[in-house]
DNA sequence: GGGTAATAGTTGATTTTGTAACCAACAAGC
DNA sequence: GCTTGTTGGTTACAAAATCAACTATTACCC
């Protein structure tokens, strides 16, 4: 395993934070998968419709960049879990509201608390001001700020 | 779209780390998919053996953490397009060596010169010192270093 | 040396994703 | 109000990822 080459992988960025990216949602992932049997886009769509209460499916896609058909699925094994019903609009009925149930307002809380010491173990890798910059810095990767 | 809970998505970070390695293959990902018909693990394994020289794939497995059933179909299918060749190991006859054809050479320097400039494309987002800043604490998450 | 466990890599079945086509509802122009 | 185009969402089919089981070879160890 001599370097015939000396491009450097391990600093290339898009492989840096692919890497960065698996290692650090394993452990999560694997608590919304055991505990709740979800996919990565399910709790996705919990976490918006827990925080922002009542979305489209159209929404939630758009803030969270997800392709239609997979919310359109997350949506649906969702609802037969009954943690979310879906209303339609009277006004355009092509499009619906989605909102959390009870249960599914429990399942958001418990993996929403999860969540935040799940990050602060995750941040207490830096500096209080180096994990600021971390954020800005992939904010501004992910075309989310200019 | 009202918010009712005050945890904050956009800064959870297995998800941005998350969109912003998406956000940052993207364009990558169409060249390497357009130029050669590749998938993410084909010029993962293309990379390693262009930068090592000759690797077993277990070796590349466990540098680049992907799973040996991912690693077996990719070098088939690179191996099908006459972009590496495979010779077994006489004194371990289990594994074998694989190395790039120059026609695997080729694609990768071609490759190579890509993604160092997409690289520097990513990193003008920054000045230098956060640019390296970002990388420590990628290779921190990824686990690559402590 | 013979039996058992471990290892490198492959294969097949199942699940999940991606892509395109689709349906129903709405919008705009005339 | 009819035609054409657009939009929100679903479905069907193909591609890819995952997981378990498998083959062949080597290591362990009594």
């Amino acid at each position: 395993m001599t370097k015939t080459d000396d491009f450097d992988l391990r600093n290339f960025l898009p492989f840096l934070l692919n890497q960065a990216a698996e290692e650090s949602s394993l452990a999560f992932q694997q608590i919304y998968k055991d505990r709740y049997g979800m996919l990565r886009t399910d709790w996705r769509v919990l976490f918006h419709l827990g925080i922002y209460g009542r979305m489209t499916a159209k929404e939630i896609g758009e803030s969270a960049r997800i392709h239609k058909t997979k919310i359109s699925r997350a949506v649906q094994r969702l609802a037969d879990r009954r943690f979310l019903t879906r209303t339609r609009d009277e006004t355009d009925r092509r499009s619906e509201h989605l909102m959390l149930t009870p249960a599914g307002e429990a399942a958001y809380r418990d993996l929403q608390a999860v969540a935040e010491s799940y990050d602060s173990r995750l941040a207490a890798h830096f500096t209080t001001g180096e994990a600021a910059l971390l954020r800005m810095m992939l904010r501004r990767l992910a075309g989310m700020e200019r």
